[in-house]
RNA sequence: GCCGUUGUAGCUCAGGGGUAGAGCACUUCCUUGGUAGGGAAGAGGUCGUGAGUUCGAUUCUCACUAACGGCUCCA
C-alpha cells in the first residue's frame, strides 16, 4: 500500500542511498525517502503488521515518516513501552474524532497517553455528557478505526497555524501554539479529524482493535482550579480483544482487594453519617491489627532508643503561629474553636507539642540525641472530594516520633531511621514502592519553603549521602519537601492503581530556629539542635488501608483479627474444642469455636471467607487420638498435629511475625 | 472545594406517582453431619435528610448530606 515505487515526488531521491542500522548491529542500505514501515516490510510482512512506531536514533518518530539520512533505527511494536505510548495517543486522537462526529464545535485540549490508556480533555461547551454518550462513541471509534485511516503529518507555519485555529475559534490550541516555535509545528489528520500533535502516531487507525472509554471527569484546565473546568474521557484500546478482556477482568480482580471492600467484608473499619466523613471508626478486628501495629513500633521504637511521650489532641493558635504551620496550612485544619478570646486548634500534628517537650527541660549534649515518639491522633480537614477509604481520612494516628540531634550525629540518625523502614518493610513483605527525595522548589523559596537556600542545598545533599549509602533506588523530585526541609518519602499504590505516600523520613532545620530550640554543647555553648520527623509505619488509617491491599485481606498470623477458628463436627465435640480453646488463649492466641450445629463444610466455608488463617476441625477421630486437624486458609487440609505441637508451632509463628507465605 | 454518577433490609442488588421485593446474613425449629453453602419457618425497611410539585412522593423538582470516578490538594 506504501510502496516506494507508488511515490512519486521520492523519485528524485533515487540516487541518494542511506545506510540503516539495527539494534543487533546489522546496517542495511535503502534509498532515501524509505520509512520504516516500508523497511519493515522489506523483512516480512508479518513484523510489517506489527511495526507501531520507529526509533530513529533514540527519537521516536511514526513508522510512516520518510527516512533521509543515515540512522540507527529499532521498530517499536506492542511489545514496547513506546509503542503502547504511541498507541494510546493515536487511540486519544480517534477517540476525538468520535467526539467531533458527535459535537461538532468540540474544542481539544490535550489527550496524552497514560501507563495504561489515555484520555483527551475537551470543551464540550454547555453539553453535559453521560455514561450512554461513552457507548455511542465507542461504537464510533470502533467505526472510524474500521476505516484504517492513515495518520497524515504535516507541517504548518506558526502563522498559518494560529490562522487556522483563530478561524476555529479554538483558544485552547491557540494557547499551546504560544509555547511552540516556529518551524516545529505539526499537525496530524486521520479521517475528518486534523489536531496540532507533536507525534508520532501509528501507521492507521486499523490497529486499534478493542476500545473500552472507561470513563468521565472533570478536569481543570492545565491543572488550575481557577480555570474553567473542562471533561475528561478515559479510555483504553487493544491491538485485540483478548488483551482488552483480561485487563477488563484484572481491573475488577483489583477492585476485589478495594481496601474500602475488605474493610467492610473482614469487618475492620466503618464510617457513620451522624459522625463525619473521613472518621474512621475501628472495628473490633480493625483494633486488634493497630494494637499489633502499636506493639511493633514500641518494641521496635524502644530498642532505637526512643521514648514515648503522650500529647493533647488540641493546642493555642499561637503555637502554629511559631510553628508556622499556620500560614501554610490553615486551610487544611478544622477552624479553631474561640473561647474567651482564645483560639485553640485541632492538632493537625505532634511536631510543635513535641517541640514543647523537648523545651521543657534544659538539655545538654548528654541529652542528644532525643528522641520522642508517639502514636499521635491528627486532625485535618481535607476536602470533601479528597477523601478516600482509609487512605485520605480526617482523623489519623500518626507513627510519629522526633529525633533532636547534633549536626555530627544527624546522617547517623537519619541513617538508622531508614534502616527501621527497611526492617519493617521486610516483616510485611513491603516491595512494591518507590523511595522519593522530596526536594524544596527554589523558585518558590519564601513562599511554600522557608527561604533558606543553602541549608537547602546542605541538608538535601546530606539526606542523598544517606540514600545513597543504603544502596535503596530513589527518584528525586522537586517541589515535594516540606516546609521546613527536604524528606524522604515511600511513595505506594493503592489496589486502584492510585499513589499516597505510605510513610516518610524528613528533616527538619526551621523550626528549631522558630521555638528557640538548643542543647548546650560540649563547648558550654548553646547549639540548634536539627530535627528528623519520620513515620516509618505513616498512620494506622493509611498502613492499614495499604496492608489490606497488600495481603488482600489474607493477614499473617500475628496481625490476623482471629488466629484460629476451632470447628467441631458436631457438638459431641464441644468439651474438647472448649479445652483446645483455653490452651490457646492462656498463650494469647486469638481463638474462638464455630459451636453453630452447621455442617463442617459450611463452618470451613465460612472461616475461608473470614480469612482466619487457621482451622481446627475437631471430630471422633481427633478426640480419640488426642490430635487436631489442621487447616491453613487459602492451602486446604494440611494435615494433624498434636495440641501441644501445634500450640507450639503457632506461638512461634506468632512471636516471630513470620509473613506466613 | 470543582465536574460527573449514585444512595431501597445488616450485606449485594431488583423495582417504581397509589406507603415495597430477591439472595445472603439474622432468629427459632428440625438435622449431629468429616474439609468451601443440609432443610423449614419467622423477623427485619419513615426507600440518605429536608423542602417543593401533586388528591397522593420511596418514585418528579430543588437544597443538603454521604459514598463512588476523576480534577485540585496532600504537613
Amino acid at each position: 500500500m506504501h510502496s516506494l515505487l507508488l511515490l512519486p515526488h521520492k523519485t528524485v531521491q533515487y540516487q541518494c542511498m542511506i545506510n540503516v542500522s539495527f539494534p543487533d548491529g546489522a546496517s542495511r542500505q535503502y534509498e532515501s525517502g524509505v520509512s520504516a514501515l516500508d523497511i519493515a516490510k522489506s523483512i516480512s510482512e508479518g513484523l510489517a503488521r506489527k511495526v507501531l512506531a520507529a526509533s530513529i536514533n533514540n527519537e521516536v518518530w511514526d513508522a510512516t515518516r520518510p527516512i533521509t539520512s543515515d540512522v540507527a533505527l529499532k521498530l517499536i511494536t506492542w511489545d514496547d513501552a513506546d509503542g503502547k505510548n504511541t498507541f494510546w495517543h493515536s487511540s486519544a486522537h480517534l477517540m476525538a474524532e468520535a467526539v467531533e462526529a458527535k459535537y461538532p464545535g468540540a474544542k481539544f485540549w490535550v489527550g496524552p497517553a497514560l501507563e495504561k490508556g489515555f484520555y483527551y480533555d475537551i470543551d464540550l461547551g454547555d453539553y453535559k455528557l453521560t455514561e450512554d454518550d461513552l457507548l455511542w462513541l465507542e461504537k464510533k471509534m470502533n467505526e472510524l478505526a474500521n476505516q484504517k485511516n492513515g495518520f497524515i503529518r504535516s507541517s504548518k507555519s506558526k502563522a498559518d497555524a494560529i490562522a487556522y485555529f483563530s478561524e476555529k475559534g479554538d483558544q485552547y490550541k491557540l494557547d499551546l501554539l504560544q509555547n511552540l516555535e516556529d518551524g516545529s509545528i505539526t499537525f496530524y489528520t486521520q479521517g475528518g479529524f486534523t489536531d496540532l500533535c507533536r507525534g508520532p502516531h501509528i501507521p492507521n487507525t486499523g490497529f486499534i482493535k478493542a476500545i473500552k472509554l472507561l470513563s468521565i471527569a472533570g478536569a481543570y484546565w492545565k491543572g488550575d482550579e481557577k480555570n474553567k473546568q473542562l471533561t475528561r474521557i478515559y479510555g483504553i484500546t487493544f491491538p485485540n480483544q483478548k488483551e482488552l478482556d483480561e485487563y477488563l477482568l484484572m481491573l475488577e480482580e483489583a477492585k476485589k482487594r478495594d481496601h474500602r471492600k475488605l474493610g467492610k467484608e473482614l469487618g475492620i473499619f466503618t464510617t457513620n453519617d451522624d459522625i463525619g466523613a473521613g472518621l474512621i471508626l475501628w472495628m473490633p478486628n480493625g483494633t486488634v491489627i493497630i494494637e499489633e501495629l502499636e506493639k511493633l513500633a514500641k518494641e521496635t521504637e524502644e530498642e532505637a532508643g526512643y521514648k514515648r511521650v503522650v500529647t493533647p489532641h488540641i493546642a493555642k493558635e499561637n503555637l502554629y503561629i511559631t510553628s508556622g504551620h499556620l500560614p501554610y496550612y490553615a486551610d487544611s485544619m478544622f477552624p479553631p474553636m474561640d473561647l474567651d478570646g482564645e483560639k485553640y486548634y485541632l492538632k493537625a500534628m505532634n511536631c510543635p507539642h513535641h517541640h514543647k517537650i523537648f523545651d521543657a527541660e534544659p538539655k545538654s549534649y548528654r541529652d542528644m540525641p532525643y528522641r520522642i515518639a508517639e502514636y499521635g491522633t491528627c486532625y485535618r480537614y481535607e476536602q470533601s472530594g479528597e477523601l478516600f477509604g482509609l487512605m485520605r481520612v480526617r482523623c489519623l494516628h500518626m507513627n510519629d516520633a522526633h529525633i533532636y540531634c547534633s549536626k555530627e550525629q544527624f546522617a547517623q540518625e537519619f541513617k538508622a531511621v531508614n534502616d527501621m523502614y527497611l526492617k519493617y518493610f521486610k516483616i510485611f513483605g513491603i516491595d512494591k514502592y518507590v523511595m522519593r527525595l522530596s526536594l524544596h522548589d527554589p523558585a518558590k523559596l519564601g513562599e511554600k519553603y522557608v527561604n533558606e537556600p543553602e541549608l537547602w542545598l546542605e541538608t538535601e545533599a546530606l539526606v542523598r549521602n544517606v540514600l545513597i549509602e543504603t544502596g535503596v533506588p530513589f527518584v528525586e523530585v522537586k517541589g515535594e519537601g516540606a516546609f521546613y526541609g527536604p524528606k524522604i518519602d515511600v511513595q505506594i499504590y493503592s489496589a486502584i492503581g492510585r499513589e499516597f505516600t505510605l510513610a516518610t523520613n524528613q528533616v527538619d532545620f526551621a523550626q528549631s530556629r522558630s521555638f528557640k530550640l538548643s542543647f548546650t554543647n560540649q563547648h558550654n555553648e548553646p547549639e540548634i539542635p536539627l530535627i528528623i520527623h519520620r513515620a516509618p509505619l505513616g498512620t494506622h488509617e493509611r498502613f492499614i488501608g495499604f496492608l489490606l491491599e497488600h495481603y488482600a485481606g489474607k493477614f499473617p498470623v500475628w496481625l490476623a483479627p482471629l488466629q484460629v477458628k476451632i470447628l467441631p463436627i458436631s457438638d459431641k465435640f464441644l468439651d474438647y474444642a472448649k479445652m483446645v480453646k483455653a490452651t490457646l488463649r492462656k498463650k494469647g492466641v486469638r481463638v474462638e469455636i464455630d459451636e453453630r450445629s452447621e455442617k463442617i463444610g459450611k463452618k470451613i466455608r465460612e472461616s475461608e471467607l473470614e480469612r482466619v488463617p487457621y482451622m481446627l476441625v475437631i471430630g471422633e477421630k481427633e478426640v480419640a487420638e488426642n490430635k487436631l486437624s489442621i487447616r491453613r486458609q487459602g492451602k486446604g487440609d494440611v494435615g494433624q498435629l498434636t495440641v501441644e505441637e501445634f500450640v507450639h508451632n503457632i506461638v512461634e509463628e506468632i512471636l516471630e511475625r513470620k509473613s506466613g507465605e
